[in-house]
DNA sequence: AAAGTTTACTTGTCTATACAAGACTATGCA
DNA sequence: TGCATAGTCTTGTATAGACAAGTAAACTTT
């Protein structure tokens, strides 16, 4: 296969700061900031098209570029044949970056090391085969992994693998590459909801964590499909004490 | 001051299934859809513009909106000179979002209640003041109010706010409007960071929720800045059994 | 007065062209 | 050989113009 690597990822627009901006960048900043100081209240009609393109000079692309992009990031609502809205910020939304455990660990300067206490083929239980989209009591991966940071236990990783889209995911020497790790690889673009709670620990997943019963865990499961198709259903359970999951609202 | 309510805000592309694509939309489709199933593996060099042009026959603006439009989806990189590349996905980022309490408990049909245990003036202390961008002893408002659904303590909600940026914060009436409602109107563009974990609640917090002291919490810290001005510092504790985030990832 | 029609304004999208700037390659010269 | 330069390919951005489609208000007709 052909294969290259691109020297550096650039951000989309290059906004330095005391640079010149480009014009489409210039309109949106206006915009940005009239929205901030709260010139438009949530819900007020903003400048047309129209107005922004005799106000700046610029072609009507270059101020379509800017309000598509604030529409994009959430701040304005655009309705065709009515004109653009500063939006309702009532649902801030952020973009939460799950990363791979391995690489998260490792970018701290740590030693990661993973523990396969099970990694076998199953049959589907009648709870989780709907969830993969399975017959009952069809194949099923199954593997019981717990991540340790410099010896630490920091993760127990409960997962379940649809056959139909590994088919040697067990062969993979997960004490090497993570799971998360391999099934990017096999299936690289991925939709997924996962969802975050506090709770207790299983026995056993406090017993391969090495810690109390009823120490606080950090519990996400997650269920990731590729084009409908079911791939893994995956418990991952931190201890409360190491483990938190970071991010960042940038409108 | 001149308000209108847009009556339904529309996705950017209204790209229906069944539907005929735009142009844009469809070369952004074709891409998609090799990615999905590996034709270019991640850091491979993808079609260039003119490429795309020729292949669909459409102009090389109409190839570079979906081209950008993948990009600021993290799927491809972009790099002048060289062409664009399939991104590496080891991270896979995803839109969470943290709805408003109010609207989350009356979006599920029930009834939201709030408590007001505390609203005063304190001054700042030493590890809060640097926090808020204020002098040590400098006044910030402070509140801690409980949160219910349909009777039942969810969240409850210790909050410091910047004097500078909600002067009359006091004055609300929490019991009608929710502090990140308020606050949302009186800087409406933000930037927050937050932090997700499970841990113990504090005595008071136990007592407040009607929990054991041992039972495991979901808490959210969020500190909240407009514009580099810090706003407000949040610590929200809910019962594990209760409440928990939930979300997806979609590239 | 009620119903249908026109008109003006809005956003959504596309085209064809143009120039700038970055990255690599081939060429020519010392 | 080594170095500078020109050429080619790439993406980044802008322009002017065009048509489609949705909304709302004004207007006309019934």
């Amino acid at each position: 296969m052909v294969f290259s690597t691109p020297p550096a990822a650039r951000s989309p627009a290059p906004v330095a700061l005391g640079q010149v901006l480009a014009p489409y960048a210039r309109v949106k900043e206006f915009l940005k900031q009239g929205l901030s100081v709260g010139h438009w209240a949530p819900g007020a009609l903003m400048p047309s098209d129209a107005e922004l393109v005799a106000q700046f000079g610029v072609s009507r692309m270059t101020v379509t570029r800017a309000l598509r992009e604030l529409q994009t990031e959430g701040l304005v609502t655009r309705v065709q044949g009515l004109g653009t809205y500063a939006a309702h910020l009532f649902r801030v939304s952020s973009s939460l970056t799950i990363r791979d455990l391995h690489e998260e660990i490792t970018a701290r300067g740590h030693r990661h090391e993973a523990r396969v206490h099970l990694a076998r083929q199953e049959k589907a239980s009648a709870t989780l085969a709907p969830k993969l989209g399975l017959a009952i009591g069809a194949p099923v991966f199954h593997t019981l992994i717990v991540h340790l940071e410099d010896g630490v236990p920091l993760q127990c990783e409960d997962r379940f693998v649809n056959p139909a889209c590994a088919p040697d995911y067990l062969k993979a020497d997960f004490t090497q590459i993570t799971p998360t790790h391999y099934l990017l690889q096999v299936a690289p673009l991925w939709e997924a909801q996962y969802a975050i709670e506090a709770g207790a620990p299983s026995r056993q997943e406090a017993k391969l964590l090495a810690i109390p019963a009823h120490e606080p865990c950090l519990i996400i499961t997650r269920r990731t499909v590729n084009r409908d198709i079911p791939i893994t259903l995956a418990r991952l359970v931190h201890p409360g004490s190491l483990y938190r999951v970071e991010g960042q609202f940038k409108p």
